[in-house]
DNA sequence: CCTGGATTTTAGCCTGTGCTAAATTTGTGT
DNA sequence: ACACAAATTTAGCACAGGCTAAAATCCAGG
């Protein structure tokens, strides 16, 4: 989509386009992690009731995915993150905790901050998520 | 992008995508609503300089636009909002203003929050933005 | 009036992200 | 050991939204 802030690349895929990569990367890995925390193993029918889409859509971006060295997967088996992945999803999931306490502070309900945080995570900068976790050691009562 | 919150469409196009489709919408109709405040008529082009796309992209997403009765054009003409488009702008530019106020309010740099709000104005739910704007008149020392 | 620059349109290409249907593989239970 | 169910892969389709290059149109200045 637009609303671009960097300038057009010179290649075939601006930044827009990437922009929108990295947010799906984003969604993944974290989806990922909290699969595998919860039941071992991470696998393409997990994520696909998980972002109720088809487990053919996963199975693509999940070789997109391990295309540009978020996760790891063989063909039949189960997905796995690389490090890489790994600290990607941490870096999202502490985002999206603080998002979503932020958003609960300045008193949304639970079950509207919830939804709003996962469209709004992608788009905090570190300024911002640093003035929301001020905001909230502030609040802290 | 998945986080979908609603369930998947029977048909062709999933809620997904076009949720993604309304933030274009939205990006687009605010954007040309500016151009013709600034400057009395909006041009392809203006979009294109604006967004950062290539005019031809515009163009087609122009195309869509009218499709979806966001704005009316004719061949080689400026793009006009329909009304159904004008509601939709300022809903958007409200959003937007609220927003950016907000982020401002809790001490985000103007520069900072600029780009933060455009990313983050399609996915504040009203309850959210009430929550913002509650805030704000809180806040309005 | 007519030519040249600006603008828009057309044609054609690519990737991403959605789907269904069908083929393949895996692994489990009897 | 084998058959069946579950999961994955492959094949093939659609549309959005990027791009460039080239054709068409519009409009102003000379």
């Amino acid at each position: 989509m637009p609303h671009s802030r960097k300038r057009r690349d010179q290649g075939k895929h601006s930044r827009i386009r990437s922009d929108h990569a990295t947010e799906i990367a984003e969604d993944y890995v974290e989806a990922i992690a909290e699969v595998i925390e919860a039941s071992g193993t991470c696998r393409a029918v997990d994520l696909a009731s998980r972002f109720e889409v088809s487990h053919v859509t996963v199975n693509r971006t999940i070789g997109r995915l391990a295309r540009d060295g978020w996760v790891e997967t063989e063909p039949y088996g189960p997905v796995v993150l690389t490090a890489k992945g790994k600290q990607l999803a941490r870096k999202a999931a502490e985002r999206h905790a603080v998002v979503l306490k932020f958003l609960m502070a300045i008193g949304v309900r639970e079950s509207v901050a919830k939804i709003d945080s996962e469209g709004i995570e992608h788009h905090v900068s570190p300024e911002t998520l640093d003035a929301m976790r001020a905001f909230l050691s502030e609040h802290a009562d």
